[in-house]
DNA sequence: GAACTTTATGCAAACGTTTGCAATTATTTT
DNA sequence: AAAATAATTGCAAACGTTTGCATAAAGTTC
């Protein structure tokens, strides 16, 4: 079943041997140097498709100081049950994913089991890779400040408004809380609690444009503090139930995830959504179209995120300097909550 | 913001000149070579983490001819479009991400974009990684066969079934399906829809344990043939319910998203479920716990799935032959079907 | 056609590990 | 105590690229 193969690897010498050149010159062909005639470097290259010849990626970024590879680490809170399943967290990895591939560097898929806690050692100095993307903030940013601080070229996706001396890439957490609330008054709710965990950065500003829009309003305020997921949010509002009954009109759920949790506990009492209770979640992911009623939600555009964060590592490769920034966000209205 | 460091980088042989050893002890110890005494590898250990020392990952895979990398490649069906959202893939990069860990390796995520069709040489022969675990075999098995015969180590995430002349591990999608379908029949179906594309290898043995069932039992069937997203299944359902009103009882979706894809439709209507209509999904992804109703679903051991892939890939790393495996597969029941 | 500039290629020295083999030291056997 | 064996460590040669510098070839100017 597993063959060996037959003949020697060919390295790059043998190619220059085939082509009568330098080995100098089949390497400055094969990375598109312009000091090599046009016609040569198409030659050479053509010579290397046919021979199934490829650089030994080894051998060229020991010697070249550079990797082309990006980690890309999920920073999860320890201690929370939010993990490698949250479909929002994996659809930024895959943007980033994409993002990368557009610039022609690669994704070396990490977490904190892997990496440990010297992420500028365990990364940058054994040279596994050129930079590093964390996703997601986590409550205690001593590893990542850590890194920053080593002087590794480094990009956060969080809340782009939390202070540091990195790069943070996010949604405008605040105007999104904002934004959500505002729309559930305007729908005519009065009693609104939001459900997630306000510790958490990104959470944290939400719940303060929660707070904003909510001062300007006659309407009440309420937190239910949880996890990020659905199971947390499933029981957070079914023991709100149980101990205070339906003394709500309206949640504003941190993530969709927690909404959809939210909405199969006020479903199984029938609570009427949009007419008892409106729901407003908060990513967008695919569910939140999917759903029934469908879930109306503030979208994060991760891809736009994603190029940005991409961008701005490059920047800093290139020993420029980054600044935070924060992308735009959007309310996307559906049936979980009044027009 | 973006500080070089100051001190030139540490290597080897700096390390081995502070211990008085030669370079060769200092590898050795830091390889945990039983050659070098106990005491003096400790010694060397705890010297490196007083330094901050890593190896050279590129030196050491130069010289080595081993990276201790795995490729990951997500192979979408192009044209179909199952994409990177896909939460149940997403889980299954997840599961491997921590199966390989624990042995000791990277992941690589790569997808046929940067990869192009000639898996060997992008990722083999440039030394990258030392092998390759593909997930989802798709529709043409090519670029998997190239690679295969080429000798390279490769596991697949698929239907074990499928004649190969590589390992692929898989659920036992054929008793998935019958289990399904048999589910349905003890609940009081008589006309059951497979919702799904049987010409794709995995949902093809569902689509076959689904007939098996039907055929021992006095049942109708009838194929909407879909791709595997919420949409597709929203609209194709959307659709039968047009043109031939509810003409069936029963639908074995194949997969969750599927499932809830179809629910909506259901919902939508006021069709009830599981009564007018009982419905199981295959996957048990998150979202069938949390949705209303709950979604009965056939089980994935992504876990056990993922450890097999990794330990398949192992053996072959190191010479040895292995087979496909086919992992057991459970019938998990919810509020979508009756009992 | 000599002197100069421009363009294209080659030489050879790194890059920082690992590892077969030799050499040394410690331990056991005779 | 010498000899033989076992346990540690060191030497030095790879691994296959990239790249500063030198060189050769071609084109330009006077």
């Amino acid at each position: 079943m597993y063959l060996a193969m037959n003949n020697k690897q060919l390295k790059l010498a043998d190619l220059a041997k085939l082509a009568g050149v330098s080995t100098s010159t089949v390497s400055r062909a094969l990375n598109d140097n312009p000091l090599i005639k046009k016609e040569t470097r198409d030659k050479l290259k053509q010579l290397a498709k046919q021979h199934n010849f490829s650089l030994n990626t080894a051998a060229s970024r020991l010697r070249s100081q550079k990797t082309n590879v990006v980690a890309v680490i999920i920073n999860f809170d320890s201690g929370t049950e939010q993990s490698i399943n949250d479909p929002f967290l994996l659809k930024v990895v895959g943007e980033i994913n994409l993002a990368l591939n557009k610039q022609g560097l690669e994704l070396l898929l990490s977490n904190s089991f892997m990496a440990g806690d010297d992420w500028a050692n365990y990364f940058i100095n054994s040279r596994r890779a050129d930079g590093i993307i964390v996703v997601g903030q986590g409550k205690d940013p001593a590893n990542i400040e850590a890194a920053a601080n080593a002087g590794v070229p480094l990009v956060v996706w969080g809340d782009p408004k939390t202070p540091s001396n990195y790069p943070i890439v996010g949604s405008d957490n605040f105007v999104g809380g904002r934004l959500a609330t505002e729309h559930l008054l305007a729908g005519g709710a009065k009693n609104i609690v939001f459900l997630g965990d306000p510790g958490h950065a990104e959470i944290g500003e939400r719940y303060r444009g929660y707070l904003a829009a909510l001062n300007t309003a006659n309407a009440r305020s309420q937190v239910v503090s949880i996890d990020i997921t659905s199971r947390a949010a499933y029981h957070g509002i079914n023991q709100l139930l149980v101990t205070q009954g339906l003394c709500f009109d309206g949640i504003m759920a941190c993530s969709d995830m927690v909404a959809l949790g939210a909405m199969k506990a006020l479903k199984e009492r029938y609570i009427s959504i949009p007419n008892d209770v409106a729901l407003v979640g908060f990513d967008d992911i695919a569910m939140a179209d999917i759903s029934h009623p469908s879930l109306s939600s503030i979208k994060q555009n991760t891809q736009r995120a994603s190029v940005l964060l991409v961008e701005k590592l490059l920047a800093q490769l290139q020993g420029q300097s980054a600044e935070s920034q924060v992308v735009e966000i959007e309310l996307i209205y559906r049936q979980s909550s009044k027009g």
